[in-house]
DNA sequence: ATACAAATATGTACTTGAAACACATTAACC
DNA sequence: GGTTAATGTGTTTCAAGTACATATTTGTAT
């Protein structure tokens, strides 16, 4: 099979190179997995088990099977990690760096994910699983805060033009709970006049008709997504 | 080394499967060479040798040497294919289906990159390669027309916002040329009037008090990009 | 019961940017 | 020297975004 490949690239050079050592290179998924909580953005990670690294979190990430898609193997490590299986999951970059595993040569995809923090089905996986605020995330693995940075750049891009921010929050909210999820990623204050003008003009939002429980001030609307875009944010991956 | 890698993502369920399994799957870049002429975006392909796709073009693209970065390895097609060295590319999506490849399992990091298709020193490498208007490519070898349609798609949402039109055209341009180029990507005829006002409100351009020759009407301006818009281009791919 | 605090809900004026459209000017060509 | 086919520069209109104000509702403390 390997020869075959070599043989399919024909390329003179290439020749002069061992067979073998194409074959040299590990592929990786990085998950760049986010929440929102108490007002902020955290990002899920991990206590680094390389000695290199010792002391170091990391995103969660895992080597891509020979028999799993790039998408796959980003959702196998989410649901081992997390147990929940419906959530938004977006390919951001590639890197490649010949030195960012200290172990070998390892390419790794990276992917981002929002989840609700608080979803009833959420287990970590493991102990040293913990959410971790975005702007207090220092140094990390690998080149891991760089792929942190690319991925929440992308975010913060997508996050206006489709309705990507409805998977961190529960199913039902208000319209300050959603405002304030806005102001965590993109970092900025919102005016709450026209951000409600803005999110009532978009096709986003259903009025569930029932109001906020348990708030200590006047209770607001609750809200849920429209559920026809619902469907297409899943089915962007497969088709993209 | 391989089992350096295989210990550091210590999975259990990892060890069932041969440690050589994971080096199974090699990795490639395809790059999406685009240039611009008769008022058409045309992309550079090059007939497959392969015979499950033969009469089918398909994509620039090779093996990543595991010596060589994946930016690394989409500049080395490029120079081979096209003698050209400092030109615009840029990393897209990465495309991982398991039968994407009749060989075996290759992953393939896609780029595009902008070039001037007038530039003095092109010299393709082949003579298979051909340039094809973008909107009479059929069908392509491999997933290759996804991975076409994925870089049109990015290009087309950054040309606005980002000067990276300018690769495209030789370093003197009249304002008319510059739409015609964004007509050609955009598939949409532009407003004469609206886009020039547009364009001279950002800092892209720099008059050179110079004036077309050689036209059967009335001579325009010429411009070329503003010098220090062009390093940051370059710039980009290492720093992203 | 009532006043107060704090957040909701809605509305208006102003500014900026995009879209539609018009006309005078210049050079090549006959 | 008139015609043609572009260039070059407006203006008006409309939509979207920004800044800002006021009334309303509920919980809480007195």
């Amino acid at each position: 099979m390997p020869e075959r490949i070599i043989k399919a690239f024909k390329n003179a050079e290439i020749e002069k190179i061992s067979h073998l050592d194409y074959f040299n290179i590990a592929v990786s998924v990085d998950c760049v997995i986010l929440g929102y909580e108490d007002k902020q953005l955290k990002v899920l990670l991990i206590k680094s088990d390389l000695e290199e690294f010792s002391g170091l979190n990391s995103l969660l990430g895992d080597l891509v099977r020979p028999d799993e898609d790039l998408d796959e193997a980003s959702y196998r490590i989410l649901r081992e990690r997390t147990g929940l299986n419906d959530v938004y999951l977006e390919q951001v970059q590639t890197f490649g760096r010949l030195d960012r595993h200290p172990s070998g040569r390892v390419v790794t995809t990276a992917y981002f994910s929002l989840l609700d923090l608080h979803h009833h089905q959420l287990r970590l996986s493991h102990n040293d699983l913990r959410w971790h605020p975005i702007n207090k995330v220092g140094k990390l693995a690998f080149d891991h805060k760089d792929i942190l940075d690319s991925c929440l750049h992308r975010l913060r891009q997508q996050v206006l033009e489709r309705p990507l921010i409805f998977s961190l929050l529960p199913e039902k909210f208000s319209l300050r709970q959603l405002q304030e999820v806005y102001e965590a990623i993109l970092g900025t204050e919102l005016d709450r006049r026209n951000f409600r003008k803005k999110v009532s003009l978009k096709d986003w939002l259903v009025d569930l008709g029932e109001m906020e429980t348990d708030v200590p001030h006047r209770p607001g609307k609750l809200y849920k997504l429209n559920p026809g875009l619902k469907k297409r944010l899943r089915a962007r991956l497969r088709v993209s």
